[in-house]
DNA sequence: CTAACATATGAACACCTGTTTAATTATTGA
DNA sequence: TCAATAATTAAACAGGTGTTCATATGTTAG
């Protein structure tokens, strides 16, 4: 509510949502909702290469949208914040609402 | 916090975070958030080309982050629905964020 | 109907980005 | 220390995409 574009704010969400809009990212942000998981899990549980998913995982977790916690020689990633699921919920409502009319 | 990765899902979802990563287009829907707006209008305060903004928005209308509202020669747009600005809001709120510790 | 305005569309270019393959770094156990 | 597992990083290719320029469509006024 407060203040809304004030230009150098805009790039920043652009870029949030720029590494949410792809679905390989999108499905390694969606496995490591809600519990931590290592990077050698997420990738055979979505059946992707370790090296794909830690390429992603360096980005997401640039952007802070995910966090790193090493437990011996793994490494766990889960969601950074509220925020993150709070914006994917709202996206699925968008995506649930009945398409009303046609524009 | 219903159905979470139908996986059918998880690529409408990408496509609409990707429609929002692109600064451009961001700031458009940005524009059309409270007030319904002209297409020409849109372009003269972002300063871009009638073209570019047409473009664009025919992208969000077809994803329905925004609708179109016909007025004599012109065409007004506006966001779709609340969800829309709520998710606007969540980022930024996530960005607001005092960034914590390293990661 | 014609002219003028508003918007939309098509094609082409330049740039960016996701993916793969291969090699490298970190951490633990023998 | 050496081997094995886990994760990261680098380089390079292929495909997608935002932008521009030009043209077309729609709408109203004279």
């Amino acid at each position: 509510m407060s203040t809304l574009s004030p230009d150098s704010n805009v790039t920043e969400l652009a870029d949030l949502f720029h590494l949410l809009g792809d679905t390989t990212r999108l499905r390694i942000v969606l496995a490591c909702l809600d519990i931590p998981i290592a990077v050698n899990d997420i990738a055979s549980k979505l059946d992707l290469s370790n090296s794909l998913v830690s390429h992603h995982l360096r980005l997401l977790r640039a952007a802070r949208i995910v966090k790193a916690d090493r437990h011996g020689k793994q490494v766990f990633y889960a969601a950074a914040d509220q925020h993150i699921s709070g914006v994917l919920a709202d996206m699925l409502e968008h995506i649930a609402e009945p398409h009303t009319e046609a524009n």
